[in-house]
DNA sequence: AAGAGAACGGGCACGAGTGC
DNA sequence: GCACTCGTGCCCGTTCTCTT
């Protein structure tokens, strides 16, 4: 997923002198993390997929406003939560950030088929398919405050300042969230831990 | 190779805000 | 007033980087 600065600069630099496309290129490596960040908001697989190409061509149109300020993960990171966000008033009809709200809707609409992403968390050590699935059930179940920071931090592995950027809160607020939403998934995730004690200590650190 | 300092991340205590 | 949720500030441990 890591490119060189140099490399992504200029790509970014080629693009927008007219070799569009390079664009693909570009966005290849963030293909995955669009489609997870979108799906951590909305919950649903098809709304993440129609949001993710929506973000993917957002952030075409306005790569020239990209000032190479935050690394272009970030920004693309941040258009994500914003298409997302966006889905998600959509969707709702309800106000924004309403995503920490129990969402009776979604978990009506939600269909539980596995998603290739949760096969690639560090969760090698985890080795029971129930667990898997209970852990994708119980991050999908978290409030979207929480289910957000432990999505952009632990799955995506963005840095806690990478993280604070994308969704506008401080470095300090991104800590506590993750602290809690991994306390409450070890709470959720308890009677399937039991047996699997190095892995629980691995995935969820002190927190177990 | 070893030590020093910086950077990063985790966790705790505390205070503010909110609903009952 | 109390319980609960949340964010801030701070401290501590670990890892990384630089210097000798």
């Amino acid at each position: 997923m890591e490119m060189t600065g140099t490399t992504e600069a200029g790509l970014i630099a080629r693009i927008l002198a007219g070799e569009k496309e390079l664009f693909h290129e570009l966005i290849r490596p963030y293909e995955r993390m669009v489609y997870v960040t979108l799906f951590s908001i909305v919950r649903n697989e098809t709304e993440a997929e129609d949001g993710a190409q929506e973000a993917i061509i957002s952030a075409y149109r306005h790569l020239a406003s990209f000032r190479g300020d935050a690394k272009f993960s970030t920004w693309l990171t941040t258009i994500a939560i914003n298409e997302g966000r966006k889905r998600l008033r959509r969707t709702k009809g309800a106000v924004e950030d309403s995503i920490e709200e129990k969402e009776e809707s979604h978990e009506g609409d939600y269909t539980p088929a596995p998603l290739t992403d949760w096969r690639e968390i560090p969760l090698e050590a985890l080795e029971r398919k129930e667990l898997r699935e209970a852990l994708r059930v119980a991050v999908t179940e978290l409030p979207g405050i929480y289910r957000q920071v432990f999505t952009l931090r632990d799955l995506e592995e963005l840095n806690i300042d990478e993280t604070a950027q994308a969704l506008g809160i401080t470095t300090g607020a991104v800590k506590v969230r993750l602290h809690r939403a991994r306390i409450m998934l070890q709470k959720r995730l308890v009677p399937y831990l039991k047996t699997t004690a190095p892995a629980r200590r691995r995935f969820f650190g002190r927190a177990l």
